[in-house]
DNA sequence: TGATAATTTGACCGGTTGGTAAACATTACA
DNA sequence: TGTAATGTTTACCAACCGGTCAAATTATCA
């Protein structure tokens, strides 16, 4: 009756690794519709087709389940603002990334939602990680817009809220979807929503960014 | 030992009055932090500083109480929508739209949590409010949208997809304030956020749907 | 004032919650 | 193969959940 997690001198099991991934699918699905404190333990167990001390045989708690999930989603969560490349033409940076995030919004809603979940509640879990590692990427990519700005390739704006503006806008589409599907009609809720999205998103931020209709100041 | 809610036929009593408010004040204040689910009876009526019983003598269950909040909540929030005026200059009518959301994410933080949980998680108890008239309101505004578009006062876009993004940008002020606050650092993240919010949302808006630079298709 | 209705409360209930104990089953490996 | 480590399950627990009840308190008004 050894702890699992315990071990961690020795490689990990497949079936270890194998039943771990299996519950964190689960707790990604649970957590993400339900938050927290409204997820149960017993939903995730059946979701993840297991017991539930089966479960906590692997996670001893629910807090550590969700602490592992956020850890491993924040980290992936973030890739496309990594890819922002600052020797890259800044319009077309601009533009990828928010193609990027929207296709996330897409296809991961559930990560989406389950930070939207966290945050929502206060972030009581990932504060640290919030003032940590997040603020110190987005403070790089900050000061690379801010230089566009200066070098008048972009228009000068605040590139804190540049960010925000396009997290809000993209990751809109995978947290509200039930609204954004109901105030659209089952007429035009079909997938060609995110493309519609898409294109009005790059109209908005390469028209409210372009350079040539802003007075410069320079 | 009469029910109160059921005694309709008479005028509410002031001491009702005021105790429904005092309650739907805690709900809001509990439902906002940890979405339906994760509220607990008890802590609302702790906030409220009454017995649970004592609460449970005016709603006579969880969910009639969150419904109650809900729909009394979602009208005054729809408000500064209604206000968009047809009549009005195009530019102008959506920068104050803007800022009046953006004042009520400042304002009412809690308002906002409590629709984005409630959205967040599959909006359960308010699917038909969505469908009707909320979609009613948005589909007479964006016909407003549309109309200015042609006549070529503004640019050509999507007037869905910009009601979203104009919805999405202020709420992220209110719903994901922990993030925003993270992010800006103690020395930023005082109250001048929003008016430094407000300066970049309608640099963006403005300049993403003025006509000017914007080839005229007509 | 007194009686009647409205309000408030402590004690309680059945069901659910996160988590545990220990027996049982399976795997890894000498 | 044997045995020790790893994995799984059944039964269970105390705490908490939404909600009820009957008794006690307070407001209303003839």
């Amino acid at each position: 009756m050894a702890l699992p997690r315990a071990a961690r001198t020795q490689r990990r099991t497949r079936i270890q690794e194998a039943k771990e991934e299996q519950i964190l699918e689960a707790a990604l699905e649970v957590f993400s519709l339900h938050g927290f404190r409204g997820a149960t333990v017993d939903q995730i167990a059946e979701v993840a087709g297991m017991s539930k001390p089966n479960l906590l045989y692997y996670f001893r708690t629910k807090e550590t389940m969700h602490r592992a999930l956020i850890t491993r989603v924040l980290d992936t969560w973030l890739d496309p603002l990594r890819e922002f490349d600052a020797e890259g033409n800044p319009v077309s940076e601009i533009r990828s990334y928010i193609r990027r995030k929207l296709e996330m919004a897409r296809d991961f809603p559930r990560e989406s939602r389950l930070f939207a979940n966290e945050i929502l509640q206060g972030a009581p879990n990932i504060e640290d990680e919030l003032k940590g590692p997040l603020k110190a990427l987005v403070d790089e990519k900050a000061e690379v817009i801010r230089t566009w700005a200066k070098a008048g390739k972009i228009a000068k704006c605040d590139p804190y809220h540049l960010i925000f503006s396009i997290w809000s806008t993209t990751q809109h589409y995978a947290d509200f979807d039930v609204q954004v599907r109901a105030v659209l009609g089952q007429d035009n809720a079909g997938e060609g929503r995110f493309e519609d999205a898409a294109r009005f998103l790059e109209q908005l931020f390469i028209g409210g960014l372009n350079v040539s209709e802003q007075p410069s100041e320079v």
